[in-house]
RNA sequence: GGCCCGUUCGUCUAGGGGUUAGGACGCCAGGUUUUCAUCCUGGUAACAGGGGUUCGAUUCCCCUACGGGCUACCA
């Protein structure tokens, strides 16, 4: 395992991570979990955990995008130690700002022969690609062919002064190796090998005067002191191109993971919003324009820091809940899978539904109080004891708050309506004549609590030679409207006579 | 097309040269609840295929198939 030894080398320095995503949008989960084990990893070693914003690409600026990363990152509860108002010692932590930086490096290399200046039009490049691709060959550009091309390998001196003096747009390109192998050790895969002569002369800089994200990357790791690169798959292609870098350099290289990819829960290929769309799951932490988030959608933080650190992560033993601070203690790169995982949305329910029931009563009562205020229900201090009894009696059946009110809206406000096929089936003849008989039995109750409820009602039933079902059916669509929920003399203590009487009575009228 | 990576129940996964291949989600059944749900118990269900290596391979190697990623002056 040669990796091993790459990792306790780097253990002498400060562990230093970074999530560096693109402000191109709203993070989504896959991004999120990439964020995730970074922040582990770092927390776990004692070291920092760095956010970059990678915004080099300004035609794909979005607005707004950069503050949704923090603010999701801040809501799972993985804040970042350096970046963007945050500033360490190693600022500005936004490519953009930092673009003065950039050429000096991409001269470094020119000038140590390992870059070169390009001056072909995107027209020209297209023209060769799809010629290339209609004869059914590939074309790349590099060693077999850029000495035909408009570039300071295949023009003179002179000509490439007078280029540059003019001000015509140009390039610099990464100048590829020829006939060699390149050997790389990666955490999660082990050691990777590509043949240099099927990589192509990548540019490092554009002509709008900026770096593209190779350089850049490779730049600001290395200025930035990041000891562990911790990314998605779609990077590993890549690698070679970054390893080549810092070789170029002369730098010493980070540690590099490539994390598996979330895939579709159906169909093909990786997780996207549309499927989030068309599954009826958020893909999201927060939400974004229309698209509902994992926060909108009555997740808790916990659960969805829970559910992504199963994804392509495992411990080893047969835990699966797992809090923030158990994460970081447990996790580790090695335990990190090599192929994508199904998202599953199913799954992610049952996570919170295990979170749900951690939570206490009062906790939920406070969450759930907005429902409560939308429905018009009193906001006293009896009524919030009343709240949290209730919650008390129903969480356990919810996966979310949301679920409350569908779960227990009779706690609250008598029924409107009864439901239809019980009613049918329930209501019998002699019904009405039970119902008074029980509410006979309620009004005389003195210590009106489930078990003096449930003894006395027993008891007559008993008495009266009445089979329990004969009672209990209709007593519980009378006072719940349905044939649902917890246990039935729970539900009429915490009610109350009154409320119990009258809901009989209301019941007997309108069911006949 | 080229290059790179991967492949254990439907899904997330454990395991690893000799195991009754383990757990979780889902699903099904039974129990509890004279309701529904929860819960508990049980069940269903997997080593992609073909060649090697080996006394023995799901585990190691090779090939094929399939899946995924990359292949931009995007990141």
């Amino acid at each position: 395992m040669p990796y091993i030894c790459t990792l306790l080398l780097n253990m002498s320095q400060k562990i230093r991570v970074r999530f560096a995503p693109s402000p191109t949008g709203p993070l989504h989960i896959g991004g999120v979990r990439t964020a995730l084990f970074n922040y582990l990893f770092a927390k776990k070693h004692g070291g920092d955990f760095v956010l970059r914003i990678e915004d080099t690409d300004q035609s794909r600026y979005v607005e707004g995008a950069e503050n949704y990363i923090v603010e999701a990152l801040n809501w799972c509860g993985i804040p970042y130690d350096e970046g963007p108002a945050k500033e360490g010692s190693f600022g500005p932590y936004r490519q953009s700002e930092r673009k003065q930086l950039y050429a000096q490096y991409a001269q470094q290399l020119l000038d140590s022969g390992n870059a070169y200046y390009a001056f072909d039009t995107q027209e020209r490049l297209d023209f060769h690609r799809k010629d290339h691709e209609a004869k059914g060959k590939t074309f790349i550009y590099n060693w077999h062919n850029r000495l035909k091309l408009d570039n300071s390998l295949s023009l003179s001196k002179e000509e490439v002064q007078t280029k540059l003096e003019s001000g015509i747009p140009h390039v610099i390109r990464f100048k590829s190796p020829q006939d060699s192998t390149v050997v790389f050790e990666d955490v999660v895969r082990g050691t990777i090998e590509i043949d240099s002569n099927t990589l192509d002369d990548k540019i490092l800089f554009k002509s709008d005067g900026m770096p593209t994200y190779h350089l850049a990357n490779i730049v600001d790791d290395h200025l930035m002191e990041i000891s562990h690169v911790i990314r998605g798959e779609e990077w590993l292609p890549s690698s070679a191109l970054h390893h080549l870098l810092y070789e170029a350099f002369g730098w010493e290289k980070p540690v590099f993971a490539h994390l598996p990819l979330i895939m579709k829960p159906t169909g093909k290929g990786k997780l996207s919003k549309r499927d989030g769309e068309k599954g009826g799951f958020p893909v999201f932490p927060l939400s974004w324009n229309e698209s509902e988030g994992y926060r909108e959608a009555g997740y808790f933080p916990e659960a969805v820091v829970n559910f992504l650190a199963m994804l392509g992560w495992n411990p080893g033993t047969e835990q699966e809940l797992f809090s923030l601070e158990e994460l970081v203690e447990a996790f580790s790169l090695e335990r990190v899978n090599k192929s994508g995982a199904r998202f599953d949305p199913e799954k992610t329910k049952w996570y919170n539904h295990q979170w749900l029931q951690k939570k206490n009563d009062g906790e939920l009562a406070e969450l759930f109080r907005s429902v409560l205020d939308d429905k018009g229900i009193l906001h006293d201090a009896q009524n919030d004891s009343h709240v949290e009894k209730v919650i008390g009696l129903i969480k356990e059946r919810a996966d979310f708050v949301s679920d409350f009110w569908g779960l227990g809206s009779y706690f609250f406000e008598a029924p409107i309506s009864y439901a239809e096929k019980p009613a049918k089936k329930q209501w019998k003849e002699d019904t009405p004549n039970i119902m008074s008989a029980v509410a006979n039995i309620i009004r005389d109750t003195e210590d009106f609590t489930s078990t003096a409820l449930e003894t006395n009602i027993k008891a007559w039933a008993t008495e009266s030679e009445l089979s329990f079902g004969k009672v209990m059916g209709p007593l519980r669509l009378v006072i719940v409207g349905d044939l649902k929920g917890p246990h039935l003399f729970d539900i009429l203590a915490m009610l109350g006579k009154e409320e119990c009487l009258r809901r009989i009575e209301k019941g007997v009228g309108v069911l006949r």
